[in-house]
DNA sequence: CGGCATCCACAATGATACTG
DNA sequence: CAGTATCATTGTGGATGCCG
């Protein structure tokens, strides 16, 4: 009768994609590869500091490839790995939510 | 051809439901009400100040409704709004992605 | 029991400037 | 362009005590 609650797995998740940065950076992903300077801009508020060391995390754990190019100047591609799609309707159902919750709060002002 | 995202949902949704402690007390509380106690057991690391003022803020966003019970000790309810009930197939998901992530690690150790 | 108040410590994040 | 270095600010965590 009793519901079984197994909240781990949920933490689990969270060491991986928690974070303030982590669901923007993978979202803008889901576009297509993406520049560094691209990511910048899709994300808008965050930092050269803060895109950096968040990309490297989830280069780390699998999720986001790195390929730099040779050119003058130099030319990044981040790119979601196979394992980073499997987060793809994550992804976008948390989008979902947002345009959501967005227009729910326009609704309750007028 | 250039794939338009748009990420600003995405954090507008990450505002209401973001932080390292929102997701875990949501999927704790798709098992059905829980008391302040229950929560804290659930959750495991998180201390009552962060509890409490997370509870709070979910609270303020209407995902979460509370009822106090006046009981000697009193007696808290938290449960999961309908509006909050709209987030548990992205919960469920989370855990489960989760739940695979973990199976992952292991596996690759082997 | 279910909190809130206070104080302290430290990690995460941010602003700005600079480099290969 | 794609970052790194440095410094300042904020967020989060812990401990303790108090109260309805």
């Amino acid at each position: 009768m009793k519901n079984k609650i197994q909240v781990q797995p949920v933490m689990d998740a969270l060491e991986i994609i928690g974070g303030k940065w982590k669901f923007p950076i993978l979202y803008s992903l889901c576009g297509g590869k993406k520049r560094f300077k691209d990511l910048l801009e899709d994300i808008g508020k965050i930092t050269p500091k803060m895109l950096s060391s968040e990309l490297k995390s989830l280069e780390c754990n699998g999720l986001v490839s790195r390929k730099a190019i040779a050119t003058v100047p130099v030319t990044v591609e981040y790119e979601l790995t196979e394992y980073g799609e499997t987060l793809e309707p994550l992804l976008r159902h948390i989008q979902a939510w947002g345009i959501n919750h967005r227009k729910k709060i326009i609704d309750s002002i007028k």
